[in-house]
RNA sequence: GCCGAAGUGGUGGAAUUGGUAGACACGCUAGACUUAGGAUCUAGUGCCGCAAGGCGUGGAGGUUCAAAUCCUCUCUUCGGUACCA
């Protein structure tokens, strides 16, 4: 054995004999308990961040933890591999997305295997594979069979940058999730699903995930947003049509004195037509239409609208209602038409306040009485009832229901429910994607492609346009097609792709058969290994890839493929490595090998301007502050990274990046390897004790106490709350332990002892220092790899110490502690804890007014 | 604005059926050793104080023999979301 630890000699030996005996490659074992462990797959974008390490080890962790449990462990790796970073490297680089695409995959395949991951290589996946996305394309025949999969004309999220569509969970902050450019609006034909079917369900079963993060389905409860209320139909006055509206505040019906439509409503024009204010209507759609819809922006602008110059008329009160046109109208959300009530909003009360329009008051606090002209802002609070006839005097929540039940008695509303979230479109105007399977032919109109001519694939030779934006249009060979319905030849494939959160809506279900040629999966395969026992991701995730696999797991169940809803049964929400930006001047962005230091000062590389230092962000790439965990791995080698990375914070928790650490993380296991190097021909023969704690003297008594206080902290630590960094603290201060014991001293069983504790903390490292155990395993003359062995469990009877320390506190203020057997009564402890020199110092001269004994634990005199 | 989470030493972080605040590390200080290392070992390290002692978990109150932990108010930071009728 080497008296030093040298991991970079270690860490190639195991990884390759990992590889070679393929002890992680898994099948479906009936008489095994499956555990399916999932990290979210990375894009490819080049290299592995230390984002990427983190979240890999702790899911390597909890896979090798749960073999050793005798668990039937998945654990898969693939790429998500469609995405316009492929585009865009390949229009600045000269080169094509697959090639840039695939070689990033091996660069990054051979940085994880380094880190000692225990995948089941033999499962990878790479989306941009045609024998992956043809099933996606299978499904999507499926859901537009089915009515799931659909086109409408729509505004969308255009970036002019991407040339692309964005979802509305793509946007953030009125710009590109991707690029940050801002977002605008065009009127589009678009691919959507029809995600809104399942709205109700995908709220409901929220509930059932006990094993979420509560933040985490909070976030997606209010992404659905349900809001219960009432359809109202408004006559209009002259016209034989109504106004329908979505109100939560159908008690307040009696106060409503307008009625605002959104601009592109169909109604604002017709209503208009022909009348005075035609012109002014359509100018101020015109201008509404044209504004920029960002966020920002949003918030900037005033509550506007125009008089349409017709009325409605409202079903209670009976009264004319002006009809508007208002920015503030979304024709997305209910029925694009708003009942105003200016006493009891504050939108409507601003916009009555601004046009010198009539305020009803129709709820009073239950205290005072409103009165329109002392009002400066909207009453919104429960209240009483009033000026509503047959209603006045009820609780407003009581009238709420009352009212609608009478509207739905005269045929003039319903009950309704209302949700935020929208379908989810899916065409993207771009080339490195799934091809959507579908074709448009003049005599038959849009019609699937047949099932066996799938995979539409994706032209592997295309030219990109410098411009950016899709080539896909252009190659003739891939946009002429035949009809699968009538035979013509001139009919046209559709050119957008999906978006490609749709691949990673269903890749766990592939890992089940990532070769199955028959179908998405194999069904049996998949009914063995899913749900995922436990999925872990960054928290970044938490609306956009779960709510759309929630939901796809939902259309298969509803296709009969899969005969659950929920996909991820728990999930682990990693939270993000940050790290501070680093700017030059004229450079902008600088990665932190683009910095030089002189004192406290820092200095860019290329020209020597002082750095300006920005706050502390997510790592990404585009800010250039990523560390490259490369450097750590050829310094340290992957144990020590992989320690460190654990040891650092709970993986629930960000993360500010700093390695100063490290240094503690290396010398860690450089302890343990000198100990076991230290006594290895001292143990190396000997059985690990497994007797009763009265078989041993002394400190090695304490230690054996120690070894399984050890074993059960650790267990409850990883099994309770993933929490590897207290874990890790307890395995040391064993460590530290065994370095303040004579190894020679004379006692009885002290090498079987020391050879229990050495076992121990090789197989609780295991996890996640494995090529560490894995070498020193065999250097204590075992044949088999650690990652076999099964997780060590504790002696019960070995926890059990004979004497126990009590603490002492006049007034609540420690002043004494003793040690005392434990077989001592609440006198003893008492009489002992008077007794205290400190105490009686303490005492003296002060009533005793009270004595508090805690079991085993305290004394607490009251003076 | 709304929803959620979190505030503990110089740093990362421990500790919650209320019961020794600061485990385990990093860093720092002093020393030892030496084959001069990114080594190892010993001692110290919350703050104030020579000490006795006092103070101390964002802030202010409260409950309790006892509060980082429970309650009320408040401040700050982070994350999500936002004209949603």
């Amino acid at each position: 054995m080497d008296e030093k630890y040298n991991p970079l000699n270690i860490e190639p030996k195991w990884q390759e004999n990992w590889d070679d005996s393929k002890i992680f490659k898994v099948s479906e074992d009936k008489d095994k308990e499956k555990y399916y462990l999932l990290e979210m797959f990375p894009y490819p974008s080049g290299k592995i961040h230390i984002g990427h390490v983190r979240n890999y080890t702790i899911g390597d962790v909890i896979a090798r933890y749960k073999k050793m449990q005798g668990f039937n462990v998945l654990h898969p790796m693939g790429w998500d591999a469609f995405g316009m970073p492929a585009e865009n490297a390949a229009i600045d680089n000269n080169t094509h997305p697959a090639k840039w695409t695939y070689e990033n995959i091996d660069f990054m395949r051979s940085q994880l295997k380094k880190i000692g991951l225990s995948y089941d290589w033999d499962r990878e996946i790479a989306t941009c594979k045609p024998d992956y996305y043809r099933w996606e394309q299978w499904l999507f025949i499926k859901m537009y069979e089915k009515g799931m999969a659909y086109r409408k004309d729509s505004f969308v999220n255009w970036c002019e940058t991407c040339q692309t569509v964005l979802a509305n969970e793509q946007v953030e902050d009125g710009a590109c999730w991707r690029c940050g450019k801002d977002v605008e609006q065009k009127k589009l034909n678009q691919w959507f699903f029809k995600i809104t079917d399942f709205a109700e369900d995908l709220l409901v079963d929220l509930d059932t995930l006990s094993g979420w993060p509560e933040k985490v389905t909070t976030m997606q409860r209010n992404w659905i947003g349900k809001s219960v209320g009432a359809t109202i139909d408004f006559k209009i006055d002259g016209f034989n049509k109504n106004i329908s509206v979505f109100t939560t505040r159908p008690d307040t019906i009696y106060g409503a004195t307008f009625m605002c439509l959104a601009p592109e409503h169909p109604l604002v024009t017709e209503l208009s037509a022909g009348t005075d204010m035609e012109s002014d209507v359509n100018s101020f759609v015109k201008r509404i239409a044209e504004q920029d819809r960002t966020t920002e922006a949003l918030e900037s602008y005033e509550k506007e609208g125009v008089f349409t110059g017709a009325f409605c008329i409202n079903p209670l009160s009976g009264k004319k209602m002006k009809i508007f046109a208002a920015n503030f109208a979304l024709m997305d959300y209910g029925t694009g038409a708003v009942m105003s009530v200016p006493a009891h909003d504050q939108r409507d009360y601003d916009f009555a306040k601004k046009y010198n329009l009539d305020i009803q008051v129709v709820v009073n606090p239950f205290d005072s009485e409103l009165k329109v002209e002392d009002m400066t802002e909207a009453f919104n609070d429960e209240g009483v009832i009033v000026n509503s006839g047959n209603f006045n005097g009820l609780k407003n929540k009581k009238a709420i229901k009352q009212i609608t039940k009478f509207l739905e008695k005269e045929g003039k509303g319903k009950e309704k429910a209302n949700f935020r979230l929208r379908d989810w479109g899916i065409s993207r105007q771009r080339y490195w994607g799934t091809p959507i399977p579908m074709i448009h032919c003049e005599s038959c109109g849009i019609v699937p492609e047949k099932v066996e001519n799938l995979p539409v694939t994706l032209p592997e030779d295309a030219a990109l346009r410098d411009t950016g934006g899709s080539p896909l249009p252009d190659i003739e060979y891939f946009r002429k097609a035949t009809c699968p319905v009538c035979g013509r030849e001139d009919a046209k494939r559709d050119t957008d792709t999906m978006d490609t959160f749709v691949e990673s809506s269903w890749y766990p279900a592939r890992y089940c058969s990532p070769d199955c040629d028959t179908g998405m999966f194999d069904v049996d395969a998949v009914k063995y290994w899913m749900p995922v026992d436990q999925y872990i991701g960054g928290v970044e995730h938490a609306i956009l890839h779960l709510l759309y696999s929630r939901y796809f797991t939902r259309v298969m169940n509803v296709l009969g493929l899969v005969d659950f809803k929920e996909p991820f049964t728990n999930l682990l929400t990693q939270g993000m490595v940050n790290k501070e930006t680093q700017k030059c001047p004229e450079h902008g962005f600088l990665f932190p090998d683009e910095i030089e230091t002189k004192g406290d000062d820092k200095f860019c590389s290329k020209c020597g301007s002082a750095v300006e230092t920005g706050p502390v962000i997510k790592m990404s790439k585009s800010k250039k502050n990523v560390i490259d965990p490369s450097i750590l791995l050829d310094k340290y080698g992957a144990d020590t990274t992989r320690l460190f990375s654990l040891f650092a914070a709970p993986p629930e928790k960000g993360l500010e990046w700093n390695d100063e650490g490290v240094d503690g993380s290396a010398r860690f296991l450089n302890r343990v390897w000198r100990f076991v190097y230290k006594v290895l021909d001292q143990i190396k023969d000997k059985e690990a004790f497994n007797g009763k704690p009265d078989e041993l003297k002394g400190k090695y008594q304490e230690l054996n106490r120690k070894i399984n206080q050890t074993i059960k902290k650790v267990t409850g630590d990883i099994e309770d709350s993933f929490h590897f960094n207290t874990a890790i603290s307890a395995v040391m201060e064993l460590v530290n332990m065994l370095y303040s014991i004579d190894v020679n001293e004379e006692t009885a069983n002290r090498d079987n002892v020391l050879r229990l504790a050495v076992d121990n903390i090789l197989l609780l490292l295991s996890p996640i220092v494995p090529h560490f155990a894995e070498e020193l395993w065999a250097e204590l003359g075992n044949k088999n790899s650690v990652s076999e062995q099964t997780w060590p469990s504790y002696r019960e009877d070995a926890l059990v110490s004979s004497d126990m320390m009590i603490v002492v506190q006049i007034n609540g203020k420690l002043r004494a502690k003793f040690s005392i057997g434990t077989d001592a009564s609440d006198d003893d402890l008492k009489e002992q804890a008077l007794s205290d020199a400190n105490v009686k110092k303490h005492i003296e001269g002060k009533d005793i007014r009270k004595v508090i004994v805690i079991k085993k634990k305290l004394v607490n005199i009251v003076v």
